[in-house]
DNA sequence: ATGAAATATGTAACCGGTTTCATATTGTAT
DNA sequence: ATACAATATGAAACCGGTTACATATTTCAT
């Protein structure tokens, strides 16, 4: 079923159908009716892989992400899936995993498809790559030098948390740090880090993954080597999750004896009990302003700027004390 | 940069060039180094565009979810990716929203791009659309007519919470009933209701939707409409996770007043405190077979069977009183 | 040595759209 | 009535691969 059938059906050439369907060029009105009902007729769907072949491009958009089954992306994607959809495009999808490999061996394939624009989210790959493959890119939750980038300021954020304990009082502060490779997660830290070193408390720190099976076992080990922590910063919510259970599971009052605080704000937070208090970020908006931006780029449309950058907020809920207790 | 490119690089022809890509026909050793060379030095990497226009078909898969923001699906979906990348497959992901229109314009384009099949999980796409499409479908998490599909048995499921209560001495108990268009949440729900008629305990039937904001409000109901309730099968995880917090709220003791059962076992369950009790379906497994199933069906294979059903288990958490107690 | 089979490679058609260009017709201003 | 612009449409090339077919060369059995 092609648009040749479609013209013998209408009886007119392949170009007057084309025209009729682009709405390009001059087709008189009978024509168009005409073809129209063929194309009703034999319920036609042009074929999107020709018109990609011929215009050298689509409306296919690729994003890969580090890992959809972790609770962040989710919604990240959704936020770039819902603009994309509106405006017509569709979304190709890739776990990266943090590995190099699976990375670019999304974004060649992605390019071999002809994407007209990628938003990655990518930890291995470095700038000459991304920018010689020659396509618009924006880069969320993560940066890759002068490239456009959608994020949220990890050094507001992070700074934040650490202000929000010594506010409440913590003169023991443990940072549970994640994988120092990932930039958000390295910014978030030295950010909180900073704040602490010029504050008058003690500060520990420990490693971890973002991995809530990982960050059980380094809870532990926390609460071994740090038993005197009051107060406690995660590198993200299933980390600071992680730490709750294992800080009940100790019999230490939350937020009485150790106070906590996440990063992202992601849904599972205020599904836990106590709620967790944690680090907003505009997850689902992150998303779409990147949609948006990458359109824009596609569009020739010139960005206000090559960064957006979002506002952390801070979400008390029951893992801090209110100010003031 | 196109195969005409490479072979005027290696001094041959574009079908020895494609031949050697493909390793198909006869190519002398030479020719195939010299080939091999210019690929390498130019990077050159094939159009998947083009040579999906000739041959009619893709190595791209479609797939349609309800909303990847729900966390039972992206376990479901890195399932499905995570085979189909092995296989050298990519995938076109769309959140159908449970709207029909939007689930069958996602089947629409991805027919258009050339998608060698289609994995769905849609509530308002009827068989005769699924079955025009001629394309290979496997049906996930739902079940259409004799549509192959992978799922777990919601009937073993729902009966099993039914019967863990009982066993658990629960005298009234409410069944939170999610949409009933929504085939396998109907069933579990009728699984659980025809295990709770034959035995003699008194039976509350509420309605919510799946998400937790709106079961927010439906669990404050429940427990003013049925304070006796000292058993609650709630109709998925996201729900009962409401219904817990709503519970410990009004001061009632889980489990030693209320107990409660979830299903699905998504990763949050764990994550609550106390832990969920509920019915555990194969989640991620369940994403992977069907992609084994959808691969098999278009290369032709035959399939032992069309439908691949798992079982549901009981994890047993906190949420429920230890048998014996 | 001879012919058939195996090996090696190029030419051109094809996939299903879009677009350029040529051509024909209609409309309109002078 | 004439000329030029606007409208209408089709033929054919093109996008970048793959493959059927033709052709040339090599291998090998008799």
């Amino acid at each position: 079923m092609s648009i040749r059938d479609v013209a013998k059906e209408a009886g007119v050439s392949p170009a007057t159908v084309s025209r009729v369907l682009n709405n390009s060029g001059y087709v008189h009105e009978d024509t168009r009716k005409a073809v129209l009902q063929a194309v009703k007729k034999l319920n036609y769907k042009p074929n999107e892989v020709a018109r990609s072949l011929y215009k050298g491009k689509s409306k296919l958009i690729g994003l890969v992400l580090p890992d959809i089954t972790n609770p962040f992306f989710p919604e990240l994607a959704r936020g770039v899936e819902d603009y994309l959809q509106k405006k017509g495009y569709r979304l190709l999808l890739g776990n990266g995993d943090g590995k190099q490999q699976k990375e670019i061996d999304y974004l060649d394939t992605f390019v071999q498809h002809n994407v007209v624009g990628i938003i990655a989210s990518v930890d291995n790959v470095d700038y000459d790559f991304l920018s010689n493959m020659n396509i618009p890119i924006v880069m969320l939750d993560r940066i890759v030098k002068d490239l456009p980038a959608v994020y949220s300021d990890q050094f507001q954020g992070g700074s934040l948390a650490a202000e929000k304990l010594l506010e409440r009082g913590c003169k023991e502060i443990t940072l549970v740090r994640g994988p120092m490779n990932i930039h958000p997660v390295y910014e978030r830290f030295q950010a909180s880090l900073a704040v602490l070193q010029e504050a008058n408390v003690k500060v520990n720190k420990i490693d971890s993954n973002l991995s809530f099976n990982g960050a059980k076992c380094r809870a532990k080990e926390l609460f071994e080597k740090y038993p005197d922590s009051d107060g406690i910063i995660a590198c993200n919510d299933i980390v600071a999750v992680a730490i709750l259970h294992e800080a009940l599971r100790r019999g230490r009052k939350v937020p009485e004896d150790v106070q906590i605080i996440g990063f992202d704000d992601i849904s599972i937070s205020e599904l836990v009990y106590p709620g967790l208090s944690t680090i907003h970020q505009p997850i689902y908006q992150m998303g779409s302003k990147a949609a948006e931006l990458l359109l824009k780029e596609i569009h020739n449309e010139k960005l206000d700027s090559k960064r957006y950058k979002f506002s952390c907020s801070f979400v008390e809920r029951e893992t801090t004390k209110k100010v003031g207790d």
